[in-house]
DNA sequence: GGCCGCTATGAAACATGTTTCATAATAAAA
DNA sequence: TTTTATTATGAAACATGTTTCATAGCGGCC
């Protein structure tokens, strides 16, 4: 690999006049630069974006870490950041946990030693002092430390009145809400509880059962859904993710229960796993790519020392009726 | 951020001591390796990986290259090579091109700059040349440029003569065939050939209509299966990608054709969009961990200068029976 | 003619960790 | 006791690109 010293040689000039060329950080005589890039493009020389990100401190590199790569609303988002980031000219370092702590542990790590120049977060199960000791910028997503991390999060809380409507609207009296798992920092959390609010208020029964996001596997979705709707016959609505959505809208189909007749079914996210449905799916869609842009628009600021936005960035969610709730309840 | 040198300072040795303490090196006194350790705890040292991978010409990183993240095929498999990559202590720069050029060669050029290690390519628009000129170990994915650059790809062509048979099991007359860009090098057209092959010979029409993998949308696929149903009722077979596969399903019921009585589809990947479908789709399985394993085995083996494996990988494909093909016809 | 200021360029230092070579000190062998 | 081997450690060089500071050359101005 040529170094610059080595076309520094070839055109008869020093290293930091080559230096000079390439970034254009100073006056070269015309006949100098002319010499330089005939000598650069001789030995195919590449700058060696390490040795420059030492000197720079800036690796060019943002972190994402996620539960899942293959997880449809991970993988959706992903790419809207990666593509965020490279009209930011950065590059994009993916990696997963599998929800195992140690794993994120070690990203973790791995990621304050100049790798990388900062992180999204899309997965966050270690204690808040830990993201509190991580010395450089950070992007929580759906979990909030503190005041001073930023934040970017949809508005849960309103995907879970959204949702509460339709199964108040479909009559239903006792509902499963399929989610990640609890603690008061995740914020998507925010969706049971308005869900379980406004419903109980009505006298509906909510229910929480808690799944992983990682290591999804659509036949233990659909054996859990099969499960649930045979050993509880009075469950008549459903909110959880798009696949463990259509999952419970296969379960249905297989043991003959009518939807929306007898359950209605309520998916969150709304990637493309519902768009593939034969069924049109009543939805809470999360904007993916305001989540993305918002992201690396707050991370990137923070980069590059410009000033901070506010810490906290909620997006809206939006509600798509499909036919697998009902529009109303003949009175 | 302390240095190296810092923590030399504060322990009273010379920073080629802590090194050696870091790295196990050379033999460093019991006493004066605790009194490293415990100042790098003390200034919660951690070393500077781009400085090291400038020295060890290594950083640790390999790319990928893919079309779109959030394709269900490209995801799960880069899902997959995250993981092999992990366990080699790798990480993973995840890039996208959206199948345009001018990324690839721009993202090309920028894997050359001691950024990453080596690549896989699961994307190949460019020239043979650029791939041939480009100095680090590669792998390309469904795509052969020589002999020398390693290939992993699918044993597309009995996945062509697997769905063939289907066909001609259903009786079908005309197959329409969609796939990606025709091109001699990429290796997934094997299984067009194979299915023009086999069924021409028993004088069923085969017709290709090709696609970008990028910048899918699945309402797109849709509208696409509508007007070529709509206007060639005679078609009577589909071979297409997961997500095609399933929108020729949609569109099949909402004009009212019979699956798999008036028409038969193959659907080709096996990623999990085909799991989620209501119906039990008949598939071309493309084994993802495989695919990913070998890659990663051969890049790794190249990158630590391991005696290289055979050029060409091909992997064992299968059919996954399901209910969207008729399984034999009554005669 | 002498001074000012600008342009073009190089030498050297720096970013950080690693390695080679040299040296001192101690232990073992003769 | 002297020689040899071994252990522990540091100084300096290296990997590569960037920046600061110094210097030389040249035109313009009074």
């Amino acid at each position: 690999m040529a170094s610059i010293r080595d076309v520094a040689k070839k055109a008869n000039v020093a290293a930091c006049t080559v230096s000079r060329v390439l970034n254009g950080s100073a006056s070269v005589a015309e006949e100098t630069r002319q010499r330089i890039e005939q000598a650069m493009k001789e030995l195919n020389y590449i700058p060696n974006e390490l040795a420059r990100g030492m000197f720079k401190q800036r690796a060019g590199i943002v972190a994402m870490l996620v539960p899942s790569i293959r997880h449809p609303f991970f993988s959706s988002l992903a790419d809207q950041i990666e593509k965020e980031l490279y009209q930011q000219g950065y590059k994009m370092m993916l990696c997963s946990t599998g929800d195992d702590i140690a794993r994120e542990r070690e990203y973790m790590k791995t990621f304050r030693s100049n790798i990388v120049d900062g992180v999204i977060m899309g997965v966050s199960n270690l204690k808040d002092e830990e993201y509190e000791a991580f010395q450089k910028p950070l992007v929580m997503l759906d979990h909030k430390v503190n005041e001073e991390i930023p934040v970017v999060v949809s508005d849960h809380r309103t995907g879970g009145i959204l949702a509460a409507q339709k199964f108040l609207e479909g009559g239903c009296r006792n509902i499963i809400h399929i989610c990640g798992l609890d603690a008061p920092e995740v914020l998507s959390f925010q969706s049971h509880r308005a869900l379980e609010e406004i419903l109980s208020a009505r006298g509906v029964q909510v229910k929480a059962v808690e799944i992983k996001w990682s290591n999804f596997d659509f036949d233990g979705y659909l054996e859990l859904a099969k499960m649930i709707l045979e050993k509880n016959p009075e469950i008549d609505g459903i909110m959880a993710a798009d696949l463990p959505a259509v999952a419970f809208l296969k379960a249905a189909r297989q043991i003959g229960r009518k939807v929306p007749e007898t359950l209605c079914v309520v998916a969150y996210d709304g990637t493309y796993v519902v768009d593939t449905n034969l069924l049109d799916i009543t939805t809470i869609v999360q904007p993916v790519k305001e989540i993305a842009n918002r992201s690396i628009g707050v991370l990137v600021d923070l980069l590059e020392g410009r000033p901070a936005k506010p810490a906290m960035n909620m997006l809206e969610v939006s509600l798509r009726e499909g036919n697998t709730t009902k529009s109303r309840i003949p009175s």
